[in-house]
DNA sequence: TATGCTGATGACAGCAACTGACATCAGTCC
DNA sequence: GGACTGATGTCAGTTGCTGTCATCAGCATA
């Protein structure tokens, strides 16, 4: 489990290679077996062969470590979003983006799980957790809008998705059984129809 | 305004009272004046005429002295949605929770215009918010499941009741017409309506 | 080959958020 | 009057985070 730390080695180059995935490595494994707030800065550098210094350039705070990866699934919801079908209601297209993006999740639900138990377990990384989500809904009412929707409607669907989103990841990473990710997505938004309608 | 130092008064008691309050005043004034980031916790107690030591034992932390108060705010929602008669639907229920709480918020317009440009002003501050907005949605959601409403209906129409208040505070925050925010709320609903009816 | 630039890192000092431990002392209860 | 309580002060310490300067492999270019 690489609680060594990694030395130079003479053959290639001066550093190590990828120490910002190696930070990332190691900042999971300790906010795992310790929990975030018992873990220190300077433990996870030195578990990443670096310093504390070097971790703060690589990441703005000790949370950020965390959740650096999302840009790469904003970026893949707001292009789903623009390339859907121009004929695609704003609703639609933004579900079958959020459906593309539970699929990849869906083939590493265990390191979600794993993940989504350390934040569960530190309010501090909900807190990061939910601006990410908030960012998120943003993007998503911005690729709207360039599909020309009104200002307010696009605000509350992508609201609207992203509350879909938190709910169905959630009862995913919850329940035992094997549904799948895309699937509770779609359930959601059934669910969300009957009830804004009145039910 | 109240730069001034506040010192003993050997006619009342050991202490000025409302310490806890002179905190919130204080703070408030000071990101205000100079930014939340360029205001220590050290000047915020030096204004109120007490020390660091005593801020902390107040408020959990530098943030949570802008939003102590919502307290208040999530018992007025739970209650008036455990208060809403039998037969109202959930959505309903819920939006009207909000109105009400709207109507609050709509008498101290400046105060919340204040304090919400200081939030806006900072990333740390609106993580902050965000986690109290969850928070509020959790409670909604308990309040209409002890009405019987099933798990994933409360939890998908507590998110959406939240979406459309910050939709719709926002909407109040920043237009200079006097459109009222129980209004706004309502209006928003409709919008959400609409958008996942397919429009 | 020499020279200089760049980019990732280390080393170190320092600030400010937050915590724990103990002291102080007005008011209150018995 | 003596013990107790509760809000506050004092002080030392940990840790997240930043600014600054030094180091040095690799690369380009003369």
């Amino acid at each position: 489990m690489s609680g060594a730390v990694i030395k130079y080695d003479l053959c290639m180059g001066r550093w190590q290679p990828n120490a910002r995935g190696r930070l990332e490595q190691a900042a999971l494994e300790l906010y795992g077996e310790r929990g975030f707030e018992q873990t220190t800065v300077a433990e996870i550098a030195k578990r990443a062969g670096l310093t504390e210094r070097t971790f703060f350039r690589h990441f703005a705070d000790k949370r950020e470590v965390l959740f650096a990866g999302g840009v790469m699934l904003e970026d893949l919801l707001v292009r789903a979003i623009a390339d859907a079908p121009d004929s695609t209601t704003p609703i639609e297209a933004t579900i079958a983006a959020l459906e593309g993006a539970g699929a990849l999740l869906q083939e590493r639900r265990e390191r979600s799980r794993q993940r989504q138990a350390v934040i569960d377990a530190n309010a501090e990384l909900r807190e990061r957790e939910l601006i990410k989500l908030a960012t998120l809904a943003s993007a998503l009412a911005g690729a709207l809008r360039r599909r020309g929707v009104t200002d307010l409607a696009a605000s509350l669907t992508a609201e609207a998705g992203i509350a879909i989103f938190k709910v169905a990841f959630e009862r995913w990473i919850k329940e035992t059984n094997e549904k799948e990710l895309p699937q509770i997505i779609r359930e959601s938004l059934d669910e969300l129809k009957a009830v804004t309608a009145g039910k």
